[in-house]
DNA sequence: TAGATTGTTAATCGATTAACAATC
DNA sequence: TAGATTGTTAATCGATTAACAATC
């Protein structure tokens, strides 16, 4: 039996991962869990917890090596596997991530697009086809589409959600604003944008 | 001395307001945590328990009186406020952010953006003119923005959010993966869509 | 060796869940 | 009244922080 491991861990290696790579760039070989902490505005005890989660990728008396580390990081992340994403509903939300070119740094890239709308089925964004919806099951199985984004509104999310689901995709990247309902195999992701907003306008008014 | 309240509770207060304002435009006039805990599923003693910090806002035997319970939530989040945003770096996301009309229903609304591309100075999105940032001082005081957004490369995200601090803002919402500096008097929340997608990576790896 | 830093166990803190009296 | 549902206290669970032996 695999002990579960908190969402909060999860949250933070993407984190780690990314001050490590650019560490990594600026020729850092060596970190220790107090500085990667400081930079994070995270305590390295919290560092040392986490990571102990995985295994032992430190040295003691010395520090963790910046590239092995990153590595390792990725490699709990899975983010080797190199996901490929559709992405439905190409309106400004979608067609910026259409062109958001963090993801691929990340080794993640867009490969396919869909829309309802006739005024845009046909047209290419950043060099990708979008494709009608009604194709979704040939296009993606084609594709070998891993991830399904959501970008359309809320009232439609839920049907989207299923023919991706039909469609065969591993997990689900949620920005429309409502609860979606998947089967337990497939892994769901809600980005929900109005609760850094509000949590922004809460603070504010105290 | 007021007692904290846990980012989590704060961070489904948007929910609960979201799901009411739907109820309400449904026509429905009250509404039980329980009922309110299987939309959203969260527990109804978690419901509960959230909506005690604040106040007693149900009648017990009854419920909650939907319309009532949205106008307090809203005013708890404080977004009778209208807070007022200004966008500072117009790509594919800021611009992709200027025509996001989910904000206004959420009494949010951009009233400037700023760039330092001269190819997008003086054009204007969704009807807002583009600024150049070095006029960030008095377009800022004069279109009275309380919350900067920041959607510049994370290289150049310190740089702006000190603008946005000189230039008097109460908040930040960032966008840039990185971590930022501001005064404890200024408000700051970190949008980062890395931390979604490797948490689907990682979910799809297991 | 002395100083630094990890990995891990124990202690604390905070959030969620359970239970139930109050009351509509 | 009986059934439903809140508000709140107590119990549990899980995450963070503190402490320190191991060791480079």
């Amino acid at each position: 039996m695999k002990k579960t491991i908190s969402q909060a861990t999860i949250d933070r290696l993407p984190l780690y991962f990314r001050t490590l790579r650019l560490m990594e760039s600026e020729e850092n070989k060596i970190i220790s869990s107090d500085e990667l902490g400081r930079k994070l505005d995270i305590t390295p005890e919290q560092i040392r917890k986490d990571l102990a989660t995985f295994g032992q990728f430190g040295k003691k008396g010395i520090g963790y090596d910046v590239h092995e580390l990153k590595e390792q990081i990725g490699n709990i992340l899975g983010l080797q596997n190199h996901w490929r994403l559709a992405i439905v509903g190409v309106g400004h939300l979608g067609g910026a991530l259409a062109n958001y070119t963090n993801f691929s740094s990340l080794g993640f890239s867009v490969v396919a697009l869909f829309d309802k709308n006739s005024s845009v089925i046909g047209s290419a964004i950043n060099g990708i086809k979008v494709n009608n919806v009604i194709e979704m099951n040939a296009v993606i199985a084609e594709a070998a589409v891993d991830i399904g984004v959501i970008t359309v509104p809320a009232g439609e999310a839920q049907d989207v959600a299923d023919l991706l689901v039909a469609a065969g995709v591993k997990g689900i990247w949620n920005f429309a604003p409502i609860k979606l309902s998947v089967p337990p195999e497939v892994s769901l992701f809600n980005e929900d944008l109005s609760i850094g907003l509000s949590a922004l306008s809460y603070q504010m008014s105290q």
